[in-house]
RNA sequence: GGGUCGUUAGCUCAGGGGUAGAGCAUCUGACUUUUAAUCAGAGGGUCGGAGGUUCGAAUCCUCCACGACCCA
């Protein structure tokens, strides 16, 4: 069902917006264009900092004329003189000028500018009595008119709704969440780099395709019209990214997002990014190396340390990082004695007596997703620490390969927890085609993973031994910026619509 | 899907049956080195929406919308 896009009742058409439309039909009657197409600058206002910042006594001024540009977030009126902050992408710098500098008419029209609006300045830069590196604007032009007033610049903008529907305006108003971008924007960055420099391909897999594996959740379906076909948004890229290695590259990564059409919560955003990375000829115990690797680098460069204090508790990314079996870690933190010999009766027994609530769609539940729902229960959020957890069991593992000492209820599999929060998964690959088609035959009754033949025709040409590693990069931000909302970390969430 | 809480001026928030409030922002005036500038004055509201109870509802009740958190 379609329907039309409706007025934005949000739109305040109140004063202070018509009084900003008439002061721009003003600035045009005395020849001031309020939209101009470019300005001329020699300095961004970090750059000025940088190079005048205890370079100039107080009451001295530069010689060297520099020219910037930014917002005015501030404005301080002295009558006949006037202080105003200007922002731009790299910082803030105070402006200082008076009737004398600018002249009678000019000087008027900078004080009738408003809190919002985009500024040229031209002018040396000084040091103010109270010791405040600024520029004494000789000439100023406006570069673009703001209609709207922003946020209050104390409290910043505290609606949360607000917030992720007009990001725009927190990224203004609140510099932490400024701070968590770019943090996102370096932990992006250096995943890739890393990679690029340990010759590994970036490549794009289809984001539609016609059958959603790679994982067990509910898919986006649109509709292809010239194919006349169903196709679904992908939720996991992997059974793509295995043809690849079977197809002789060897090093491959993907980084981008996956869709699920399932619940929206504080840990889940329908759309969400993820890096994974195939790497041939090796196994899982590689795979523990590289992201252990990948995930302290990243995060290096994306908070500046690796070991950051998160909700008052220090969290340590230095090698070498835990490592327990998710059978005795269940062990551990539930007291239940040798796992792996209890049947599914005893477990549900345990669970039970114990008011662990199972899965709704779980009626016949196998021992793996016994183990898997303590584990969920019971050591998940205690994992603070970045963590990785073995060994999980073959029946919730289903593209895992079996451990090697021929134990076929477990796989060489891993998670790795920071924070108390799931951020990775990773296995040795299954690569036996045959073994493969068995695994997803036999969960084909449920909802668990769904067979694809294209997928095992491509396994059966054959794929080398290899390790594959995903990682929930929304996730992974989460916890090392202890945000505690997913919404947090993604510029923009799902949200309603609103009408 | 269920529960709890929230939605009041552009922003941040008070007010919980009896005339709609404050700070910031805006507008007017004063002030030529201020910095949450200061001082004097003014304007600004469908109290999220619709019903209901009441002599009277921002306030109590019901439903709806959106959001937050918890649970599924």
């Amino acid at each position: 069902m379609s329907r039309e896009p409706e007025q934005d009742s949000s739109e305040d058409s109140n004063v202070l917006r018509e009084e900003r439309i008439e002061k721009l039909s003003e600035l045009r009657e005395k020849g001031l264009e309020p939209y101009p197409h470019s300005c001329d600058r020699t300095h961004e206002l970090l750059e000025v900092i940088e190079q005048y910042e205890g370079e100039i006594e107080e009451g001295e001024e530069t010689e060297e004329v520099v020219k910037v540009a930014g917002r005015i977030v501030g404005f301080r009126d002295m009558g006949k003189a006037c202080f105003f902050d200007l922002k731009d992408g790299s910082g803030e710098l105070q402006g200082y000028t008076n009737i004398d500098l600018l002249g009678e008419e000019d000087y008027e029209v900078l004080k009738d500018l408003d809190i919002g609006d985009f500024l040229g300045l031209e002018g040396v830069v000084f040091v103010t009595n109270r010791g405040e590196l600024s520029i004494k604007v000789r000439d100023f032009s406006l570069l673009s008119k703001s209609l709207h007033p922003l946020p209050e610049k104390w409290h910043g903008l505290q609606d949360v709704e607000k917030r992720y529907r007009q990001r725009y305006l927190d990224l203004l108003s609140n510099e932490s969440t400024r701070e968590i971008f770019v943090a996102r924007s370096k932990l992006i960055s250096t995943f890739r780099n890393t990679l690029d420099q340990k010759g590994f391909l970036e490549v794009e897999t289809p984001l539609m395709q016609p059958a959603a594996g790679g994982a067990t959740a509910e898919p986006f379906v649109t509709y292809h019209n010239a194919l006349d076909q169903e196709l679904y948004l992908r939720i996991a890229p992997e059974l793509y990214l295995k043809r690849l290695v079977i197809g002789g590259m060897e090093k491959v990564y993907e980084l981008g997002k996956n869709f699920r059409n399932e619940g929206v919560s504080t840990k889940h955003n329908p759309e969400f990014t993820t890096i994974e990375i195939y790497k041939a000829y090796a196994d899982y115990e590689d795979a523990m190396e590289l992201t252990e690797e990948l995930i302290t680098e990243s995060t290096r460069e994306a908070i500046g340390t690796i070991e950051p204090e998160i909700d008052g508790r220090e969290l340590d990314f230095s090698s070498p990082w835990n490592r327990i079996s998710m059978v005795s870690s269940v062990e551990e933190a539930t007291g239940i004695r040798n796992v792996k010999e209890k049947s599914v009766r005893e477990l549900l027994k345990f669970a039970k007596e114990n008011a662990v609530e199972l899965p709704e769609d779980e009626s016949d539940p196998t021992w793996g997703e016994m183990v898997e729902v303590l584990f969920e229960e019971y050591v998940e959020e205690t994992l603070f620490q970045p963590t990785f957890v073995t060994d999980f069991p073959t029946d919730v593992s289903p593209l895992a390969k079996t451990k090697r000492d021929g134990d076929e209820e477990l796989t060489e599999r891993f998670e790795v927890f920071v924070g108390g929060i799931e951020v990775g998964n990773a296995f040795t690959e299954l690569n036996d085609p045959l073994e493969q088609r068995e695994r997803f035959e036999s969960r084909m009754e449920g909802d668990g993973e769904k067979k694809d033949e294209e997928f095992l025709r491509a396994l059966e040409y054959g794929m080398p031994p290899t390790a594959g590693i995903g990682i929930g990069l929304d996730r992974l931000l989460m916890a090392i910026t202890g945000s505690e909302s997913i919404r947090e970390v993604i510029l923009f969430p799902a949200l309603r619509r609103k009408e």
